[in-house]
DNA sequence: ACTAGACCTGGCGTC
DNA sequence: CAAGCCAGGTCTAGG
């Protein structure tokens, strides 16, 4: 094992992991509340086409990382691979000053919450949010961690847990099925995950490609990045709507400017942007789209023009945008997977430590809101 | 083309 | 205490 340690001198107005690594967009991070440190398993591609076990902890002023890696790597490649994995390059702050509130008002005096969009792997990223459908955040995450621990490699052993990569399409075509997956308890995902595999495993059979990640890149590139293409692309998976397409697309091919549109924002649209869709809007789009099958049959085109009105509104970082939107209006404390009941409170503290908000909240807020959406 | 329901599961507030 | 609702949706069958 070659281990490397480094570190980002980076404030929590910039970037705040509980707020980025627990809140729905990456599902495989663990929090020991005892260290402070979170772990987790990546594929550093393109460093390395295998896992390495990666640990981050922060505080006020820095963000720590220690890799341990079953080969010798670069440690300014290492570096550098984190630093893109949290899209440091992007000034938040800056594009909501110059960007969004200009735009947007909503944003006035907006704490930020170190709210960031990741860079993360394409199949992983995909197959974690076919899980995602009709789902929460807690079951999720603990969907994702079997679909390691069961299917995926053993990496190392440490006292108390068992590291595991996640499984490429062929693992889990090899050593998942079905029965298996729903005896795990993924309900009716279990199917979607399994077909979703195997038409990878056929589709990179076909060009030639063996890794998960270069097959997406190559899908990439043969559309020449276009996300119309790509998206229609994607929705040939089973279990993969607009929504899940669209994450993909955000998270898993770094397309900031694109907006996965649910229930929530849907909702905030309606209720805080006054949208209303023109039947003239939704012609001109039924035509746009009318020479793409998958996109024409999954497509739902009021939430297509939501999508629409706020990528025009927020521009080319519209994805981020959303994601700050929508952690404030989930914000409830979310938990991550499985561990004791004692790191669960401190988590449940620590959450509610940045936003006073939650703590006031009462609790049938959400109905609530769905009635002031029907005035 | 478009709209209801169904769909696995586990946790939670309400009756 | 148990039936019911909900959770970052998608799929399918019908009018």
């Amino acid at each position: 094992m070659n281990e490397y340690r480094g570190f980002f001198n980076i404030c929590r107005r910039s970037l705040q992991l509980e707020n980025v690594l627990q809140t729905g967009q990456a599902f495989r991070w663990v929090l020991d509340s005892e260290s402070g440190w979170y772990t987790n398993t990546l594929k550093l591609y393109p460093l390395t086409p295998e896992f390495q076990i990666i640990r981050l902890k922060q505080n006020d002023s820095k963000l720590e990382y220690h890799l341990e890696s079953s080969i010798k790597l670069e440690s300014r490649e290492i570096h550098n691979w984190i630093k893109q994995y949290f899209r440091m390059e992007v000034d938040v702050e800056k594009l909501c000053e110059e960007q969004w509130l200009p735009n947007d008002s909503t944003f006035k005096g907006k704490n930020l919450r170190g709210v960031r969009v990741l860079q993360q792997e394409p199949w992983e990223t995909l197959i974690s949010f076919i899980c995602s459908s009709n789902n929460n955040i807690p079951r999720i995450s603990q969907m994702c961690q079997k679909l390691s621990s069961h299917y995926g490699n053993l990496l190392n052993k440490h006292e108390f847990s068992n590291y595991y990569s996640f499984p490429t399409s062929e693992e889990l075509c090899d050593r998942a099925s079905v029965e298996s997956l729903r005896s795990l308890g993924f309900g009716y995902r279990a199917r979607y995950i399994i077909e979703t595999a195997k038409l990878l495993v056929q589709q990179k059979k076909i060009v030639g490609i063996i890794n998960d990640t270069e097959y997406f890149q190559y899908i990439s590139n043969l559309y020449k990045n276009d996300y119309l293409q790509i998206r229609e692309h994607l929705m040939g998976y089973s279990g993969v709507g607009p929504k899940v397409a669209d994450c993909v697309c955000l998270m898993g091919f770094h397309m900031d400017d694109i907006v996965p549109i649910d229930v929530h924002i849907g909702r905030v649209a309606k209720r805080d942007y006054k949208f209303v869709a023109s039947k003239k809007e939704l012609a001109i789009l039924r035509d746009t789209y009318s020479t793409m099958k998958l996109t024409k049959k999954k497509i739902n085109y009021e939430l297509e023009l939501i999508r629409l009105m706020f990528k025009e509104l927020w521009g080319p970082y519209a994805g981020w945008a959303e994601g700050i939107l929508f952690f404030r209006e989930i914000s409830t404390p979310t938990t991550l997977a499985p561990i004791s009941k004692e790191s669960k409170k401190k988590r449940l503290f620590a959450d509610t430590l940045y936003d006073p908000k939650n703590a006031l909240k009462e609790p049938n807020r959400r109905q609530n809101k769905y009635i002031k959406t029907e005035v």
